[in-house]
DNA sequence: TTTTCTTGCTAACGAACGTTAGCAATGGTA
DNA sequence: TACCATTGCTAACGTTCGTTAGCAAGAAAA
């Protein structure tokens, strides 16, 4: 039939992300899961433990991701701050669009984590989000970024680029190169003309 | 004991939305409510028809508050198309911190919505979204704004505007006038330091 | 060949779900 | 006084939920 180029249990995680994505995880059940999958709900539980472990396993593998991603992008000291944050923009747009789905579940389906899973995802995040900061804040103390408030300007920009996996659509107009090239410039230049 | 501000229905849709936003519309049960109102499950359908009635008017409601605040902002000819947009950008941002909890249930738990309801839904919000590209695009066409693509400018100013129900706080530094101001610089002017 | 792992089924468990019917107390209105 | 809208209760309905037990077929490994 088909080529097995998944494994049982990678085929679940993925049909998951796909259905947590429109559905969200509270509302999908494991019947529909197993539906979509071609199988009966029971069977499901051959290969997982429990229907939080899926989400589980999509939020701390997107997490580990985004990680690495930043690390590469970002940690280059010799290159001007300006630049490694456009570089740790395009990253985390590449991030996004690799997986959107679930890049939409790991921004929107945390909650549904129960402790400590949740906490420990919680300050997973919050480390990403120090790494935007810190890059601002040098940036701004280098007088080459305006961002008088770090924090604050870390969350709009983040806030900017995770709104992606809403609109984006493989199929689009728009390459993921693109659109990182092009939000980087809004974020970096702004929308108002330079005289 | 209390003073009844609120009619009980109001009282319903006040509570509810506050679980909406924490736990999910999917995830929060009918008992889950009445306990938070200080009753019984069967007692709130004194009051109201059904669960996604109460979810139907948080989001229609937020709606309504979000055109009639954009009319009011961005409707006035005489004004630079840049001046209008910091308005409507301002006037947006007013409307999501005036109620935090119904705004950040406006934005993501519509998908709840069954048809027609749904649909209905995202009419109003791509209406809306087009007001907010029309000026983009009326700014670029008259040369204030950077705008080359409109439709995806619009999707990051607003993006940047929609995530502040995930961090904002009333008893925060930061008071909604002071907000709405930043993001509008930082929107407006970007984040590098002008030559 | 025997064993073991993978994969999946059927049937069912107890719990929780949204919702309804029927009844009762209260307080304002006629 | 009689009436009626408001408010809330108890008890239960049919359904769906996540999950488990027990069994079985096939492939891979010994």
């Amino acid at each position: 039939m088909e080529p097995t180029l998944l494994s049982r249990k990678d085929q679940i995680d993925h049909v998951a992300t796909a259905l947590f994505r429109t559905r969200g995880f509270a509302a999908t059940s494991m019947r529909e899961l197993a539906t979509a999958l071609g199988m009966e709900a029971g069977s499901i539980y051959s290969h997982i433990r429990s229907k939080e472990e899926i989400l589980h396993r999509i939020c701390f593998r997107l997490a580990d991701r985004f990680f690495a991603a930043f690390e590469d992008a970002a940690k280059n000291d010799t290159l001007p701050v300006a630049d490694r944050l456009r570089r740790a923009i395009e990253s985390h747009v590449q991030v996004l669009t690799e997986d959107v789905a679930a890049s939409a579940v790991f921004l929107h389906e945390w909650r549904h984590l129960s402790e400590p899973a949740r906490t420990e995802f919680l300050a997973l995040r919050e480390r990403y989000e120090a790494g935007f900061r810190q890059l601002l804040g040098s940036g701004a103390a280098a007088g080459t970024l305006y961002a008088p408030d770090p924090a604050f300007a870390a969350l709009t920009l983040l806030a900017s680029l995770n709104w992606l996996p809403a609109w984006y659509s493989p199929e689009g107009k728009l390459a993921p190169p693109d659109i990182a090239h092009r939000l980087a410039n809004q974020l970096l230049f702004g929308l108002e003309v330079r005289a």
